[in-house]
DNA sequence: ATCCAGGGGGATT
DNA sequence: AATCCCCATGGA
């Protein structure tokens, strides 16, 4: 179904179902061999054929810039192929790109993350969308946008939507923060929007850095969960740390591409799984070996 | 039944 | 500064 409306972009080093479900963003739907998401008011489907890239219900340059086609990935993986221990996740994550998604909802995605789990998430941004969310999109493409901050009834409904402890994070993180403070959040050097993102509630230093990485265009940023931290462990340093130490470490080694690094290291971790985590085998170079030990695929 | 999942936060050591 | 524990669900 090739509507009228369709139109097509020419794209390079993307491949939009790594990008889109490796966990930086939620609110995605297959449709077949298509997507569609839902970005603030935008209802809006893609579909990738090889290098071009189809869509339909928005503007080009909003699609380039969520999708992070305007930034050098080449570049940045280049940079990061001089550490050995990366490169069979960076061969495995090939077309992956950083999205660059609305600062609200991205804070709330990685809020209903907190010792969850992708599908998950998922659900619980589309409740919460179907719950307080207005109507948006037009013609056969409409949704719910997600709810602004402000909402979100405190009266009770929100438990439906099954947050268990993370529900009355929300309903605080709603109150603490408005349009202009997320606005204003945006214009200020990366330190202090760590900063400032970590004094809400629900927000932490892994929180913060996704939110920097996936929604403040901050590449440096290096979110580290289990996954990152079993896999560093495993491939890099070959020796326990702790989460702190990762963070430290990873910022002084790979700089302003730890962000792209961490991203290919997550999404390589889950598909390989417990491939990836082993200590014994030295770093191979060469593709991603579909080392799936017993039904340990801990992911899709 | 038991464990763990893209953590955070407060208390204790 | 490291560690413990609890938070509420859900899926394996």
């Amino acid at each position: 179904m090739t509507g009228p409306d369709e139109r097509e972009l020419v794209v390079r080093a993307f491949d939009l179902g790594l990008t889109l479900e490796s966990g930086q963003f939620f609110r995605y739907e297959r449709r077949g061999e298509a997507y569609r998401l839902v970005v603030r008011d935008r209802v809006f489907e893609l579909r990738q054929e090889g290098d071009h890239l189809r869509y339909r219900g928005v503007d080009e340059a909003f699609l380039v810039r969520f999708l992070g086609l305007d930034r050098d990935s080449d570049l940045a993986r280049r940079r990061l192929r001089r550490h050995a221990w990366l490169r069979p996740a960076l061969d495995h994550a090939r077309g992956l790109r950083i999205v660059r998604q609305d600062l609200w909802e991205c804070l709330v995605g990685f809020l209903c993350s907190a010792v969850s789990n992708i599908p998950r998430i998922r659900r619980n941004v589309e409740d919460l969308a179907a719950l307080y969310g207005r109507r948006v999109g037009s013609g056969d493409l409409v949704a719910r946008a997600l709810p602004r901050p402000g909402k979100i009834r405190n009266d009770g409904s929100l438990r439906s939507v099954r947050l268990g402890f993370r529900g009355q994070r929300l309903l605080e993180l709603q109150q603490r923060v408005d349009e202009d403070w997320l606005q204003s959040l945006e214009a200020l050097p990366a330190a202090d929007q760590r900063r400032w993102l970590m004094t809400l509630p629900g927000v932490g230093e892994k929180v913060a850095d996704c939110v920097l990485l996936f929604a403040l265009g901050r590449d440096e940023a290096f979110p580290v969960d289990v996954w990152i931290r079993r896999v560093i462990e495993a491939r890099a340093l070959r020796r326990k740390a702790g989460f702190d130490k990762i963070r430290e470490w990873a910022s002084s080694t790979l700089g302003g591409d730890a962000g792209y690094a961490q991203q290919a290291l997550f999404v390589w971790a889950r598909h390989t799984g417990r491939g990836a985590l082993s200590h014994d085998e030295p770093p191979s170079r060469g593709a991603s070996r579909p080392n799936r030990t017993r039904g340990a695929s801990g992911a899709r």
